[in-house]
DNA sequence: GGTTAACATGAGCAGAGGTTCCGCTTAGAC
DNA sequence: GTCTAAGCGGAACCTCTGCTCATGTTAACC
């Protein structure tokens, strides 16, 4: 692990960065992660050799979008935990409900968080702080009695897991609703 | 549609076409949809020539093992259906319960009940006995009072899209656990 | 045993998509 | 204005994988 001092920059390469880091999340919120990299530099105005100066794989542009994502995430629940604390179960519901929906809304999104879920060590950063507010958020719906005592992080886990898969999956075309699911597990969740 | 007298295959042609089918179900089981068509003829110990004489693409080979899968599920639904009425809701999980266990053995047909659906129309036929004997389980599940009213067939079809998906993703090292997650998704289904 | 249509083989083709590379352009320092 | 290192473009390359086809083999019928 080095730390490298990046020098600036030239203006032109940074515009540049910025309009394939634009495209591609453009690119891969509407046809998912197997949009090509042709066409993402087509849609930044550059050509792919510009796309492989500024990410050296496919995957590592996909990491830095990735990252950002979670990044929101981890914000939407620390600040749900912020909130003035209300009932447990009801502030755990809405930012699931809050997540899923922003989650949804790009196919991309979607593929990741119906992904294998990264195993713990090659979590990034974001990912940790978005799975460390995760547990508080769990701790206290439990703390309500609301929540069935059984669950763990790792159910959660799969829950969303399932529901990137179904809600990508919708977007496709498939007959499904991905809000009808989360409603249904939501409900198993609850103490009975 | 045209019904086509097929004349009898000559002796070693269906020999070779067995050892296609067997060798694709093991390596399909063991490596998923994506397994390659080389390694299934290796195993068949025949040529790409021979597998590429008895099914048309890669796709008709699937079909022709998936459709076998669906047949043996309708089957077991159906003798759910026929043993003696007691519990409507037990009946249900134990049912599921038995689906998912043979689902989950073969990463290939963990993709296929996590693909997306089949649109109603191009359902194959064993599909359609599928649908319609689960419709009849989930009624009587609904009948007994102890599943929620409101719950659909594309719920449940939803549910086990996730579940398929789920199991695949376990096999293929995520630390997830289809148990746990079925547990919760029927739990869910539950009139409260 | 002879004949032949059915069958088997596997090297090679084709298309897709990620990545490289080298000649050309230009921002920015002096 | 001049210089040059940084940056750009995109054709070509590489690999992967499903699929074809020309050539050789053999089951089955007489």
């Amino acid at each position: 692990m080095s730390i490298t001092a990046h020098r600036p920059l030239r203006a032109d390469a940074r515009r540049n960065r910025e309009k394939v880091v634009a495209a591609a999340a453009a690119a891969f919120a509407e046809t998912g992660l197997d949009a090509q990299v042709e066409d993402i530099a087509r849609r930044a105005g550059v050509g792919v050799g510009t796309l492989y100066r500024h990410f050296p794989t496919k995957d590592a542009l996909v990491a830095a979008l990735a990252e950002a994502h979670f990044e929101r995430l981890a914000d939407t629940v620390e600040a749900a935990l912020e909130g003035e604390p209300g009932d447990g179960w009801e502030t755990f519901t809405t930012t699931i409900w809050r997540i899923a929906d922003a989650v949804a809304a790009d196919v991309a999104w979607c593929e990741i968080v119906g992904g294998h879920p990264t195993a713990g060590q090659n979590a990034s950063r974001a990912e940790h702080r978005l799975a460390a507010a995760t547990c508080t958020l769990l701790a206290r719906a439990q703390a309500s009695g609301a929540m069935r005592a059984d669950v763990t992080f790792a159910d959660l886990s799969t829950i969303m897991c399932g529901f990137g898969h179904i809600a990508a999956a919708q977007r496709a075309g498939a007959a499904l609703d991905w809000k009808r699911y989360l409603r249904i597990a939501l409900d198993g969740l609850r103490a009975r």
